[in-house]
RNA sequence: CGGGAUGUAGCGCAGCUUGGUAGCGCACUUCGUUCGGGACGAAGGGGCCGCAGGUUCGAAUCCUGUCAUCCCGACCA
């Protein structure tokens, strides 16, 4: 291709719009245009990276014995009720798309496809002996997200490839999953990409396994936790870790374990009643209070007893709630504090934020109007170990001291619902620490089990003859975001630095001044042996100055550019490689063999390392 | 949705405090010089000043409303 005809329009300054360097550079480099918030053009340039990409994950795909489909992105609400997440995506802060046909039908625009694809495959597999199988498309995914940010890293309509398998029963569904992940390695791999697995929370999407893939770059969303040992990495909402040893509380329990009032005036956080009284952190009971709404319109106060050292994670409340109160109430819609405010709108005017203790009664919820009387209680592990603690007297300026679980109030069901910090201890070698670094997500795997196919009624028969449902796993690429998290992890000052495998070409001809006709005449005749050698090929053959020519090249990210300039007359060119700025001087007749040698390798990504 | 900011030419910005009919750099067009790291000179083209009301003889500028975009938090590939 040559630039002239490229339509190319590249960018001095950074777009006011954008925050992150990949954001920047694939502005300023003409790869994309902004149309609306979170809605971008794929411009020729990024197209073809995206159809690199595109095909690397189809021969992987492929190989696996993955079957390739494209499935419609308009979906009858009837097909989400069925599964029971219409309520969930399109009300609050669902994620949805929907909107109503001239019939006064719904429809969704789809964010995902466990729907439609658990319908069809309900209907096409009837038998064990059809299983298994594994279907999977590249298609635009349509999301309202709730703030579209960094370009296409998180847009409201992305490029995904999405895959759902279907299994007669598990232990197959395991073996597809161990076959996604390996498949999975070798796409980021072959893509040039340093990507991490790590274990992962199933979020919205449910089911029991599941494994993220981040590339790992400093303007990454997620937080990621590993040991330097290699044999833990999980995502921060996920991660496990033993949490510091307690300090004992000196005295132990007081008044048989009511434990014994303390005036604690204006210490109602734990950080003043360390500091004024001498305790510690890890001595003390926090209680923290916080409101469920669910689908069916329920509201649930929770009561949630954390060790005054810990910070809660809310994912694995959110978990925990869901799996007490899912099957009465419907989705979880909303998890949040429970607020004085809150309160107050309810006729609850007396709640000593800041004091409170685990033993407050549920009477404290008498005068609600909406929600439910009664607090869920959870507690997470660190604190109901303690044996003696402090907590608050649920009076305003009053603490309890030497309280004990039993004579206090009943212990709560004790949980993982601390989050892992750095570092923390490792639950599997408590010599290891957890360290921490930010990723993007690009790909993630679940084990979904029958939750969709139970929901679907898609079954099958067995060997036996019964009719059970199928088990399923889905498996996401985010193909537009991948492309942006290689700009991310493979850039410098003056640029893109595409690894070979995804740069929408792998070489760049310039020729240093097109009024030149030996220049012209050898980059034009250069251009022409490497098309025909079937090296992606650009030619800039601008009547631009050279040092527009290279500052483009560099912008642009094409891994490397070949020079034709003052020594073409004696047959020299220049060979430059985009990624470190190594340059050699070289007759043209080794020009071909050198980069067609190069490439060969680079074409394989990571692989070849 | 809560908090913060910004809307002026394709892009980046000034002008707004103190109202008087819009400017700078880049990009674009033409000509000349230049020609291996975003050249120089000359001459040009391009703007419903986000939108709608209001105040005023007069509004980019003041007031009200509204829309959009971006940033920080909750969601996700």
């Amino acid at each position: 291709m040559r630039v002239s005809r490229l339509m190319l329009v590249t960018l001095r300054d950074d777009p006011a719009e954008a925050e992150i360097p990949s954001h920047k550079l694939l502005l300023r480099a003409g790869y994309i245009r902004r149309v609306g918030s979170g809605i971008y053009a794929y411009l020729p340039l990024l197209w073809r990276v995206l159809q690199k990409i595109s095909a690397i994950v189809r021969e992987e795909l492929n190989g696996t014995g993955a079957l390739e489909t494209l499935l419609p992105q308009l979906q009858p609400a009837e097909l989400w009720q069925r599964s029971g997440r219409w309520a969930g995506y399109t009300a609050g802060e669902g994620i949805m798309f929907h909107l109503e046909d001239r019939q006064g039908r719904e429809l969704g625009l789809g964010p995902t496809h466990e729907e439609v694809i658990t319908a069809l495959a309900g209907e096409l597999l009837r038998s064990y002996r059809q299983l298994p199988v594994n279907l999977y498309q590249i298609q635009t995914k349509f999301r309202d997200e709730i703030r579209p940010r960094f370009g296409l890293m998180r847009g409201r309509e992305f490029i995904m490839k999405d895959a759902y398998s279907f299994h007669a029963d598990e232990a197959c569904l395991r073996r597809t999953y161990g076959a996604m992940d390996q498949a999975y390695r070798r796409i980021f791999s072959r893509c040039g990409l340093r990507a991490v697995a790590v274990e992962a929370d199933s979020g919205a999407i449910g089911g029991s396994a599941s494994q993220e893939f981040m590339v790992t770059a400093d303007a990454g969303e997620d937080l990621i936790l590993a040991s330097a040992d290699g044999s833990y990495a999980a995502n921060q909402e996920r991660a496990v870790s033993l949490a510091p040893e307690a300090v004992p509380l000196a005295s132990g329990p007081r008044q048989g374990g009511a434990g014994e009032p303390l005036d604690t005036p204006g210490a109602s956080s734990i950080e003043q009643l360390g500091q004024a009284h001498g305790l510690d952190p890890t001595q003390v009971v926090k209680v923290l209070l916080l409101l469920a709404r669910f689908e069916d319109g329920c509201q649930q106060p929770l009561l949630v007893c954390l060790r005054g050292d810990q910070q809660l994670n809310e994912v694995k409340l959110a978990n925990a709630v869901s799996a007490r109160c899912g099957e009465a109430h419907g989705t979880l819609l909303e998890l949040g504090p429970l607020s004085p405010e809150a309160a107050s709108r309810e006729g609850i005017t007396d709640l000593p934020f800041g004091y409170l203790g685990p033993q407050l009664p549920d009477t404290a919820l008498a005068a609600a109007r909406s929600w439910q009387p009664r607090f869920l209680r959870l507690a997470d592990a660190t604190a109901t170990a303690l044996g003696a603690f402090v907590c608050g007297a649920n009076a305003t300026g009053r603490h309890l001291v030497g309280a004990s679980w039993g004579a206090l109030c009943p212990a709560p069901e004790a949980l993982d619902l601390r989050a892992a910090q750095p570092g923390d201890r490792c639950l599997h070698d408590a010599a290891q620490v957890l360290e921490a670094s930010r990723g993007i997500e690009v790909g993630h795997i679940f084990q979904l089990g029958r939750k969709y196919s139970a929901a679907l009624e898609a079954t099958f028969t067995t060997e036996a003859g019964q009719e059970e449902p199928l088990w399923m796993g889905c498996y996401g690429i985010g193909v537009s975001r991948l492309a942006q998290a290689a700009v991310e992890q493979h850039h410098d000052a003056n640029g893109i630095c595409w690894p070979t495998a995804i740069a929408p070409y792998e070489v760049i001809v310039v020729v240093a001044n097109a009024a030149e006709p030996a220049q012209l005449q050898l980059a034009e005749r250069l251009y022409g042996e490497l098309q025909a050698a079937g090296v992606d090929v650009l030619f800039d053959d601008r009547a631009e100055r050279a040092g527009v020519k290279f500052k483009d090249a560099d912008l642009l990210g094409i891994p490397w550019r070949v020079v034709v300039g003052r020594g073409a007359a004696e047959g020299q060119v220049e060979l430059v490689q985009r990624a470190g700025g190594e340059r050699q001087d070289l007759a043209v007749a080794d020009l071909q063999p050198l980069l067609l040698e190069r490439l060969a390798r680079e074409r394989q990504g990571l692989l070849a390392a």
